[in-house]
DNA sequence: CAATTATTCAATAGATTTATTGAATAATTG
DNA sequence: CAATTATTCAATAAATCTATTGAATAATTG
């Protein structure tokens, strides 16, 4: 094989991969799906997408297999193929907050809107007894890995479970990390009802990926 | 800022980065500047494309402050903005030489076409004094960084200088890592002359890198 | 097995990306 | 300052990407 016909073989097949986190949908489905298995109708209602749309790009990640799939009843669910698609999104995501300023303004106004206190992360609230791990992504993303001595409450159901969470102790609830919004939603709801609630911001899968080198 | 405005905000953001790197010019550019500032022209007729296009693809990436620019007499030079730039580009390249079988292919390709022998990192040539590290890089990527104790000569005077070279050591030549090919003309043309010559694999910038951290 | 549910497929129009061509600009040299 | 050299700009045609729409498929349920 010549020099140049080499390079172009491996250039192209990187940009060919590369295509693939070019579009924002594509990239929020890696996010979400790298929590757990979803099927396409959930995957379309959590990013706002048609079901075509959502099926449509799915064909795609798993075409160039960074998905894959399996049936369950009636359902399809797509989950990411190995922890390498995840990293490459999250590089990916890492040089944008570097260069763009307007990740910055965006995460701060987000920030800023929801009016809360967060903690950057768990090395900063190990080991006290004052206060207790809030889980409140869905069931099957904490089934799927969580933060050891979490609680887990599902933001949806956090109006009916509230009770069980203890009044005196500070909840540090948490989500998919510093993007996800449902730990900011819990946050706000429980701080309005009496309780003394912050977000931590770390990412779940990244910090568990950490442990476990 | 409501929830679904900040994901469409930041995942837009994310995609309108990635994007860049979808295209194989711009790789190739990009691992190509990482290694030291270029001209324009340089940058062309390395990659094969012409000046106008070449222009226009770092126009891009200047616009998105991957790269930057300085005048120099006559001409412009590019270098690559900052390592985050370059170790984004590289988790790309793990990701397709991960799931890709076309970037196997090609490597296993090219390498049987050259027949010759690798050394597949430093580790495995550390202190031995019957060899000697030979850099054949322009000399300015040399100047920009290279291996303690490697000997310079560009791939383009290695005819004119060979004498230079001991012929009773083993030769271990390298350039920009696994994907340049001036190390491979360099072996074929050192072993066709009567010297014992290998290639070294490992990426020079990710060795230095590793080594200042 | 007909009805329902979940997903995929196919066609398409509009938007975006890309390489090419040739002209314009900007600094340098004789 | 005219000629040269290096780079950028502008226009464009071809190719590619994307979301939408509505139909097709495939498994499940009553």
């Amino acid at each position: 094989m010549e020099k140049r016909e080499f390079k172009d073989t491996i250039y192209n097949e990187i940009s060919r991969i590369s295509k693939i986190f070019s579009n924002p949908n594509r990239l929020e489905i890696i996010d979400l799906i790298a929590n757990g298995p979803k099927s396409v109708e959930e995957i379309a209602m959590e990013t706002g997408i048609s079901v075509a749309n959502a099926s449509q790009h799915l064909q795609i990640l798993k075409k160039e297999r960074l998905v894959k799939s399996h049936r369950k009843g009636n359902r399809i669910f797509y989950v990411i193929f190995s922890t390498e698609v995840y990293l490459a999104a999250k590089s990916m995501r890492d040089l944008a907050m570097h260069i763009s300023p307007y990740m910055k303004i965006a995460l701060e106004e987000f920030r800023n809107t929801s009016g809360y206190q967060t903690a950057y992360s768990l090395d900063q609230l190990s080991n006290r007894d004052d206060m207790i791990f809030l889980d409140v992504r869905p069931l099957d993303e904490y089934d799927s890995g969580h933060i050891p001595s979490a609680m887990s409450i599902p933001v949806k159901d956090l109006e009916s479970k509230i009770h069980e969470i203890p009044k005196d102790k500070l909840i540090v609830a948490y989500c998919r990390g510093i993007f996800c919004t449902y730990a900011d939603e819990a946050v706000k709801f429980l701080n309005k009802n009496g309780y003394n609630a912050m977000k931590l911001e770390q990412n779940v899968i990244e910090y568990l990926e950490e442990q476990t080198i």
